[in-house]
DNA sequence: AAATAGCCTTGATCTAGATCAAGAGAAAGT
DNA sequence: ACTTTCTCTTGATCTAGATCAAGGCTATTT
């Protein structure tokens, strides 16, 4: 159940046993079936959930009922609405499963407690959330650089794994294009080889 | 030269005086003329650079010569191409002067050393990144939700000081439109009141 | 094995915003 | 004071991608 959880945090940061047997502490392990929500819009976000198994999107509704999706979440990755979670006001986003999943998941006051108790866990989250910045800034700068192909061309050479586990409706989401529009680059791509 | 930089460290730790001392032995205070260049595109980023006082942004160029902006950072505000910072890769980005500007310049080694020395340094910057994720979360859904007239006035009322401070040009590259569609969005909103 | 729903594709048409072009102020440099 | 360079505006035209509509293919569900 932890598996994927301490090999993560293991190549941020080196934890003991005893570390880690104190870590087990702070989560609650709950299992989501495919289409499970584990947050929707408008109530607090309670959870951080790391993923052991499965697949999650985050993903907001406009006025006209288009989702627009903000992060996919599989092995290995965190899922929140960051924002809710540490203020405690109400989510703007959705989470549900994809595909069904095992996560873990960090209350706030939990998460308090254990970047206090446990320093290398504060590192941990800063380098993390570092990363997060990092991923954050390419995604921006790609949707206003990039026309649609080349956005999909991207993501595809970056996240490869992203673009074969993913629905194509959901992708075309992801990267603020509609999915006709996506289905027509991929036409293309494949007519000049 | 620490006031600003003091004053934003307190409202999310608080230091003693002796902290506050040490805090300074870490930074190389910098200043810079509007137009001069912070980090240029494929220099790697030494620095993480903290506003005293004036104006920067970070912006990428595309093929066309055509200049994106990421980020403008003002009083309080810290900016840096994080990906180049922490991995000592060449930049994406470019950095200069819109305005004169007072720096504090933190080094990679220098911000190892100081979140090891001063555990409360550790968890200014998790909250600082924490917060920064909030952000680029809300630019990104807002790029691939709305429209122009949209993005503009979303980003006219969250963020007023930008609109006033920055150069239209730069706020429609920050929004990924044109300077005409933006100047035409404008006359628009007056014409409607 | 039918029925249903979800997903992808293709075609026809429309439109928000880009591009190209030019001029007018405002600011900055000499 | 006089260029020169920026910045913003307005008009005319173009185009990438959206929208609307329909059909086929694959999974699920019953």
């Amino acid at each position: 159940m932890f598996d994927v959880f301490f090999t993560h945090v293991n190549e941020k940061v080196s934890l003991t046993i005893a570390e880690q047997e104190q870590l087990k502490t702070f989560f609650l392990p709950k299992k989501l079936r495919k289409k499970q929500y584990l947050l929707q819009e408008d109530d607090v976000c309670r959870y951080m959930a790391f993923v052991e198994k499965g697949l999650l999107r985050s993903y907001n509704v406009d006025d006209r009922g288009n989702e627009h999706m903000l992060q996919f979440a599989w092995e290995g990755w965190w899922i929140a609405d960051t924002y809710s979670f540490l203020s405690e006001e109400p989510a703007a986003y959705n989470i549900d499963a994809i595909e069904d999943a095992e996560l873990l998941l960090l209350s706030l006051p939990q998460f308090e407690e254990m970047t206090l108790q446990i320093p290398k866990m504060e590192r941990y989250f800063r380098i993390l959330f570092q990363n997060n910045i990092i991923a954050k800034e390419r995604r921006l700068i790609s949707s206003i650089t990039y026309s649609a192909e080349e956005k999909y061309l991207r993501l595809s050479a970056s996240n490869p794994e992203l673009v074969q586990r993913i629905p194509q409706h959901l992708i075309a989401s992801y990267l603020g294009i509609t999915p006709e529009t996506l289905s027509r680059i991929r036409k293309n791509l494949l007519h000049r080889q």
